[in-house]
DNA sequence: TTGAAAGCGATACCAG
DNA sequence: CTGGTATCGCTTTCAA
């Protein structure tokens, strides 16, 4: 079984102190003497001696590192938030260890514990799996800190992008502009971000009368935007709001093979403001989302958890999108 | 400082047998009584145990997970080699740690080292940093992996993308086209994948001895690509080589407003054939990168490493791009 | 200031 | 088939 680096044994061996000395060293204790702390130190540096975070862990009941669960790395949307949650966990001094959850949803939760039990506490982004089974990791998993889930009260701080409140302030934008005949272009199945924004439409119904709105079954990626965009046109709308950016530019890449006009004939929306939305033709009318503050708050939130363990913080916490006026949004034609 | 869950300790008092019994039960050795083994398991269960993955890998001295490090997470070119790699460790029953190294390359050395001490093994994508830290790193790191890294025999397998070869499609191709006067528009600062792209210009301008070829900077987003369209044009060339899809996505925007039809008056290539470069207007002549089966590789000679160990394998592998044609490029015009 | 020894939570060998 | 015990590598009282 030794075939493994250097140990605290070797190098206290060879300095000629105690294993218990080498520890004091390598963890900057003061109260070490100068002459055997250097001796010590080139002890280690001559044996290329590296504690184990595994033994060192386990001793000393912390990891130093905190898991982040995402669904999978495709979505553009997550980076945002990791890089927001990466930088705020570093100047904390703790690291991050992203696990990818994968396709099978079944196997979720045991990925979860899983990347749970080697660190210090676990984020989960996007989780989806049953609201039960997402109450029994949250339980087991504790300190834990969920974004993006409808939050019905979990026991644990929830954080989320508020999609309905993004979508109908798309909704209101088009309806003021004289629209008032739209096509929603969903998400993919499961996706929970598709729910709130149904939401906002059923509320946009009610609040507005004479207001039509068709659901058009949509997706995630650009191609879900081009096999979406006949669909689309077909139902008569003229104003076409669409799941996220990405989609959104593979509808209108469509519409410009189709030969609608953007905005002259139909207007579309995004949503993400994401860099490409700048570029697209015409530049997409999109709502930006907050999602590095998002990631920042997921932080927040673990850190004060870490910080006094035991308590069951349950903070909830929603981000608003804003509204980002481009060229594809315009007076519907009279 | 026992403020954790149950231990094995527990579960064995509470199903009256040792802690040896136990451990065999949680993992599935035959050799015990069906009875006994029905006791621990609801004693297990009622006391929602969960052995300690971290006592368990130190006792076992091997984790089951190896660790991915990736500079950071916005190249979308990683996400396609995550996915590679995360699928075929997941058929061999490992999981997969990814550690983002983040801005700082001085932290890098650590980062890596901290990672790779948590897991079996180590797999480095597009690492940054001088040559000798690499080489030292990887001597402590073993057994890891390289991904894109320009290979002189470092000690470990090395995997990667043969950009130059790439390139060198794209200019063929515009060369047969009839274009005597192309433009590259280069990568960041620090990309890996650069310098193998300059060569490739050098190399087709000693094959093609009436060829010239102009380098502007460029970048690795759609802003960037944005930046360096006027300087790319008023190069005066006919035919511009775009670092990557999303760069060229992004110079396409640029000349769109600018006025500068695609490809009537330039032709624009692209790298990576990514999802949008059917979506741009128009549709990006590129070559299609195999990010898939590079992860696939580099998770087997992982697999191969992990399997037997102490040998040094040094398998030096490297990836073709393969021409993808759309409408972005034409005959120079007469 | 230093060292001896008792954990941390599990595995695995060796008897019984 | 089961239990006692050494072990993994490190930290941390407690004495000396």
């Amino acid at each position: 079984m030794r075939k493994n680096g250097p140990t605290i044994g070797d190098v206290a061996a060879l300095a000629e102190v105690s294993r218990a000395t080498v520890s004091r060293v390598m963890n900057g204790s003061t109260t070490v003497d100068p002459g055997i702390a250097e001796r010590v130190r080139s002890a280690a540096a001559s044996l290329n001696y590296r504690p184990s975070n595994l033994a060192r862990s386990l001793s000393l009941g912390r990891t130093g590192t905190v898991a982040v669960s995402v669904p999978d790395l495709r979505n553009p949307m997550l980076h945002a938030v990791l890089q927001g949650v990466t930088e705020a966990a570093e100047r904390d001094g703790y690291h991050l260890l992203v696990s990818i959850a994968g396709e099978d949803i079944a196997a979720e939760e045991a990925h979860f514990l899983d990347a749970r039990q080697r660190c210090d506490g676990l984020i989960l982004i996007n989780p989806r799996g049953p609201q039960e089974q997402l109450r029994a990791v949250l339980q087991q998993a504790a300190p834990a800190v969920v974004v993006n889930r409808e939050t019905s009260t979990l026991p644990a701080p929830c954080l989320s992008i508020d999609h309905q409140y993004g979508l109908t302030l798309l909704i209101e934008h088009l309806v003021s502009l004289g629209h008032r005949h739209l096509a929603y272009v969903a998400g993919p199945q499961g996706a929970v971000s598709d729910p709130p924004r149904r939401r906002a439409v059923s509320a946009a119904l009610d609040t507005h009368p004479q207001l039509r709105i068709d659901i058009v079954d949509g997706g995630r990626d650009v191609f879900d935007g081009r096999r979406a965009a006949e669909s689309a046109v077909s139902t008569g709308a003229t104003g076409v709001l669409v799941f996220n950016d990405l989609v959104a530019v593979g509808l209108l890449a469509r519409l410009h093979e189709l030969g609608v006009d953007v905005p002259g004939e139909v207007s579309v929306t995004g949503f993400d403001d994401i860099d490409l939305s700048h570029c697209s033709f015409p530049a997409l009318t999109t709502v930006g989302v907050p999602h590095h503050d998002l990631g920042r708050a997921a932080w927040a939130e673990m850190a004060a958890l870490l910080r006094e363990p035991g308590v069951d913080r349950r903070t909830v916490r929603s981000f608003r999108p804003q509204l980002v006026l481009r060229e594809s949004t315009e007076q519907v034609p009279a």
